[in-house]
DNA sequence: TGAAATCCCGACAGAAACGGTCGTATACTA
DNA sequence: TAGTATACGACCGTTTCTGTCGGGATTTCA
């Protein structure tokens, strides 16, 4: 309930580590599974995954692997998420795809949307570059860099 | 991903129906459980679980049944999830319990955590109250009633 | 040109979470 | 004491998630 998927926390590590290492021309799977002790071919099928989503790039052959396909700055956690997870949605049943099979029950839902809108906007407002950043243990907080609004 | 539970959207719609109805002494679970068509025994289990967490109050035999055990207005959405489906995490790997078994990797999960707890101030926000007031088409929207900042 | 490294992708199996049902015990009312 | 209702544990089928396997395509390099 409300968690994220290992697929995306192993997502996001990927992209973190590779923004971490904005030197090298690219990484492979295995380098960055390595790197976090995580399954190679399960973290394989995820950079697919992003590459095909326009999140990365990606060479074959020697010397290859994957590499940030925009700055770092620019790809939100919310973007990798979607990648990885597809449509993001608080509740079960969306207003989006078919509505609600639940007689007219779901009066529920149409406040939630809002929530939903919400949190999406905060995932949106984090980039990439913001998680590889924090690595080093910042030393002093940044101040509050965005602010949501929550209407309701 | 990311979703709430049916259980959690279940015992928001049953919440949301009870605060609707002050007037009653006490609704059943089964009055509940047909006003939306949901399962009458999975609904009285979820309002079981919300009575332990004091948010309702129970009542057996003839004429029974739940009531709000507070203000529609004091009870937020956060507090039903959490009742329901147990402490509220985005991530997999929580700091709270046990830490990561992933080597130190889990360098993502700090900067997740803020965005968990800025998550879970979305959902303190709402109350039960709020998601029974926009029952009617709510003919304008009331302002922005809740800003939440998001430190990074 | 051939071998090694690497990405690509579909299929599948095991495990966990979820949704829902059943049966029984207990409590309250009339 | 009969009927209505909550309380609660056990169980099961389905779905989703996680991870693995195997075969194929692309690129580099010797």
């Amino acid at each position: 309930m409300l968690k994220l998927t290992k697929k995306a926390d192993y997502g996001l590590m990927a992209l973190k580590y590779l923004a971490e290492h904005p030197e090298t021309v690219a990484l492979s799977a295995k380098d960055v599974a390595d790197a976090y002790g995580i399954p190679a071919q399960l973290l394989a099928k995820i950079l697919q995954l992003l590459t095909k989503n326009g999140l990365l790039r990606s060479h074959a052959g020697m010397n290859g692997g994957y590499a940030l396909a925009r700055d770092a700055r620019t790809v939100s956690v919310y973007e990798v998420i979607h990648a990885i997870d597809g449509p993001f949605f608080i509740t079960s049943c969306t207003k989006g795809s078919k509505g609600c099979e639940l007689t007219p029950s779901c009066t529920i839902k149409e406040p939630l949307a809002r929530v939903n809108d919400t949190i999406a906007g905060v995932l949106k407002s984090i980039s990439i570059q913001d998680l590889a950043e924090h690595e080093h243990p910042a030393p002093q907080m940044r101040e509050a860099r965005g602010l949501v609004a929550l209407k309701l």
